[in-house]
DNA sequence: CTAGATTTTGAGAGTTACTTTCATTTCATG
DNA sequence: CATGAAATGAAAGTAACTCTCAAAATCTAG
C-alpha cells in the first residue's frame, strides 16, 4: 500500500489497534472513491476494478468490505438507531407520536452526512433498479425490525399478520416518500413530506387535498 | 427445432399467425422448463444453459424472452388486469369497496395456474433474495398504475405525495402478506388474509387481537 | 409456388459482478 | 524478535447478461 497514510482523522477514536483504523480507513476509502467516480460517470459506467484501482485496494478486497456493489453506495442502516430511540421513549407516549419523533430524529441523523453524499445516494435508488432494488431489499429488514419495536410497545404479538403488515405498508411509505424528494429534485423540507406521511399511514387519505 | 410439435391445446387462439404461436410456445416452455429445474435442483443451482437445454432453444434465445433469471419465474402482472377491472366498478361504489372487491378478484385470477406454480413462486419470493427484490420492483411499477386508478376514482393528484404513499404502502402491505402466507405453508384461505390486510390498511391496527 | 423482404434464432465472443483459493504481507503479542 | 492471527493481493473460475452477425423460419407478392 503505497498511499501516504498522513491524513489521521483530527479525533480519530484512537482507542482502536491500528488494524482497526485501517480497516475503517479502508472502508471510507471505498466508499469515497466509488461516489466520486460514480458523480464523474455514472453508476453502470463504474466497474468494480476501477474502484479497487482509486481506493489503492485490490479488488478483492473491495468485495470483501460490500458484499455487492450496490452495498457501497447505500448507507449502513440506521436500524439499530431508530431501535434504540424508539426504546428510549416514554412508555405511557402513544405510539403514533413515538412513530413520528422517531423518524424526524432518524432524519436528522441521516442529515449529518455532507448532503452531496445523500443526495447522491436518493438520485441513484431513483435512477438505478439495481439500487432501488438492494434498497427495498433492506428496507424489509426494517421492516422485521419494526415489527419487533411494535411488539414491544404494544404487548403484541410481532409475528401476526397485522403487525406485519402494518410495518410493511409503513416502510414502503417511507421509501416513496424519499423517492418523491429526489425526483422532486430535493427541494423542500424533508421533514414536512414526512410529516404528510405519516399522516396518510396513520389517517388514510385525507378527503381532498386541493 | 426437433421437438414434437404435437400439442396445441384445444382452444388455442387459432386466429394468430404461426409466427406468434410459435412465440407464445417458446414463453411456455422456457417457463416450464425452469419451473422443474427450480423443484428438481433450486433456484440458484439452476443456470441459463440448462434452461435453454431442456427448453430446446438457445441461451441467447432465453434472453431474449425474459430480461432477467428472475423474471422467468415471476408472473406476467396482473395490472392491466386490476386496472379493468377498477374502471367498471360502478362510480359511486365507495374507494375502499371497490379495492376490496378488486383485489379479491385478482387473488381469484391468480388462483388459475397450478396450485404448484403459484406456491413455487411465492416460496421463491421469501427464500431468494434476487426474486424477492425483482419481484419488489414490479410492485413499484404497481404502485404506480394504482395511483393511476386512484387518481381517476377520487378527482386526486395522481403524482400528489399523498397518493403515491398510500398507494406504496397499500402495495407493501400486500406483498407482506403473500410473504406471510408463503412462510406459513400456504395454509388457510389466502381471501381471509387478504380481508386482514386491508382492514389494517384502511382502519390502522386494531386496538387489541388477543 | 416461388422470390424476396422480414423476423426469429443460434453461435460465439465479450463484459462484469462476484466467488474461491492460496501464498504473502501486515499487525498483535509474549 | 518470534510466533500466531488476521488482512491482503493475485489469479483463475462461474454465471448472468450483451452484442454482433449469419443462417433459418415465416410472411407476402406476384
Amino acid at each position: 500500500m503505497t498511499a501516504p497514510d498522513t491524513s489521521c482523522s483530527p479525533a480519530d477514536n484512537p482507542r482502536l489497534g491500528l488494524r482497526e483504523r485501517k480497516k475503517i480507513k479502508t472502508r471510507e476509502a471505498i466508499r469515497s472513491a466509488t461516489y466520486a467516480l460514480v458523480e464523474e460517470q455514472g453508476y453502470d459506467a463504474t466497474t468494480i476494478e476501477q474502484i479497487a484501482e482509486r481506493a489503492e485496494v485490490s479488488p478483492s478486497t473491495v468485495f470483501r468490505y460490500f458484499p455487492t456493489k450496490e452495498d457501497i453506495v447505500l448507507t449502513d442502516e440506521y436500524d439499530p438507531l431508530i431501535m434504540e430511540e424508539l426504546r428510549a421513549r416514554p412508555a405511557d407516549e402513544p405510539w403514533p407520536d413515538s412513530l413520528r419523533y422517531v423518524m424526524h430524529r432518524a432524519v436528522q441523523l441521516g442529515m449529518k452526512e455532507p448532503l452531496r453524499v445523500s443526495r447522491l445516494r436518493t438520485r441513484l435508488m431513483v435512477e438505478v433498479p439495481a439500487v432501488r432494488s438492494r434498497m427495498m431489499e433492506s428496507m424489509s429488514a426494517t421492516g422485521r425490525m419494526l415489527c419487533q419495536a411494535i411488539g414491544e410497545r404494544t404487548g403484541r404479538d410481532p409475528q401476526s399478520l397485522e403487525v406485519r403488515v402494518y410495518a410493511m405498508s409503513l416502510v414502503g411509505g417511507l421509501m416513496e416518500t424519499s423517492m418523491y424528494w429526489a425526483e422532486h429534485a430535493h427541494e423542500g423540507d424533508f421533514d414536512a413530506l414526512l410529516d404528510r406521511t405519516l399522516d396518510v399511514i396513520g389517517y388514510g387519505l385525507p378527503p381532498e387535498n386541493h
